[in-house]
DNA sequence: TATATTATCCCCTAAAAGGGGGAATTTAAT
DNA sequence: ATTAAATTCCCCCTTTTAGGGGATAATATA
């Protein structure tokens, strides 16, 4: 019998991948958390085989949990659950100690495959998951805000002017200006509007 | 017997919920589709008692699609399925003749009590739903974006200037300077960057 | 310690956006 | 049919951003 857990701060997610795991005879329920620190109390008792995570937690970041329990207990399988194709996310989640990533566009089928996978101790990437992370093979990991062009960038978000941020920050106009024009150059787009909605969808901000 | 359709881009929610009711002897599985035009399709032959609508669909807004389907078919008693918790878009979907609206940390109980109160001619929300519609009573409905204003802010937040975009849209510089100047406006914000935050962060685009 | 990154400040010019008006023509809704 | 709203275009002028350089000090990081 696999163990299965499950983390999602949606509870009709939880319920409904219950429900779908129901029916298979060697899967176990081994019981579900919408927050981070219910996970951590769990094992503290038990151990799943298999953990099925939501990387878009509302406290914590999958990408830092997923570290977490691997390091306190690395037998476990951590399957991430996404809707996100982001290339560069699957990829750190791997990194981090993942076996597995799904879409939450996988059918039942394919999450009861990837149960059994990581079991197995192989990995686990669904269909779209892997033409993800082939189409971009180009679209590198996005780069880093440093603290303080994240500053900037929040300010500049909020419909701050550079001399604004300058004043707020007791800095030079030509600071602001210069992390602004580094920023347009790092993320490679063309003006204020693109930036800040690439730091949006791609939670930078 | 309650027919429920289910509209959602995403299989494992939609085979999930469909797991959910299928323990429940007065719910029928009508079916689903994860494109607004699969949706329409089957309407054409069968008629469904209601219908479960994520209203993040990629191609359509779930708000318009709710307002053509209780056009044709008024019949139908549509539940909004969303993660988000804003009212003005709770409301706008009750407005377009939603009769209910689910969260997805909505439970079993919820989502089945919410189907046998809608099929009663009722209306039903959650409880966080109805928190947020009352918390939230000075949060006024944002301005709605008119086609062509979506359309400008589209291609603003990809990062085209004024004169790209009215060259795409065969139109005169000035007309997207009053449209983007209308926006900054009716949205109170200082700047273009701040537009996008906001048009962002409330699914305007 | 040597090297890379980050953060700070400076010059210049051209392009774009913003702020104030106004006005005519379509479209939609009552 | 008559409003109301949306769309389109125009003027003037100022502020801000963007693009091209470059330079120096402060932190990290290997």
């Amino acid at each position: 019998m696999i163990k299965v857990f499950i983390i999602d701060d949606h509870q009709l997610i939880i319920e409904g991948i219950h429900a779908l795991l129901e029916t298979e005879k060697d899967i176990e329920w081994a019981g579900s958390a919408k927050m981070p620190e219910e996970l951590l109390n769990f094992l503290k008792t038990e151990t799943p085989d298999v953990l099925l995570m939501d990387i878009n937690l509302p406290q914590k970041s999958g990408l830092e949990l997923c570290k977490e329990i691997k390091q306190k207990y690395p037998g476990i399988h951590i399957i991430g659950l996404s809707t996100s194709e982001q290339a560069s996310i699957i990829r750190k989640m791997i990194e981090n100690g993942a076996s597995g990533y799904l879409l939450k566009d996988a059918s039942k089928k394919e999450i009861i495959e990837a149960i059994h996978t990581v079991v197995k101790g192989k990995t686990y990437v669904n269909f779209s998951v892997s033409q993800a992370l082939k189409n971009k093979t180009t679209n590198e990991a996005l780069p880093v805000l440093t603290r303080r062009e994240k500053e900037v960038l929040d300010l500049i978000a909020e419909g701050f002017t550079n001399q604004e941020i300058a004043d707020k920050l007791f800095l030079d106009v030509t600071t602001i200006n210069s992390h602004r024009k580094n920023m347009l150059t790092k993320y490679n787009v063309k003006n204020t509007a693109a930036l800040v909605k690439l730091a949006l969808n791609n939670n930078l901000i």
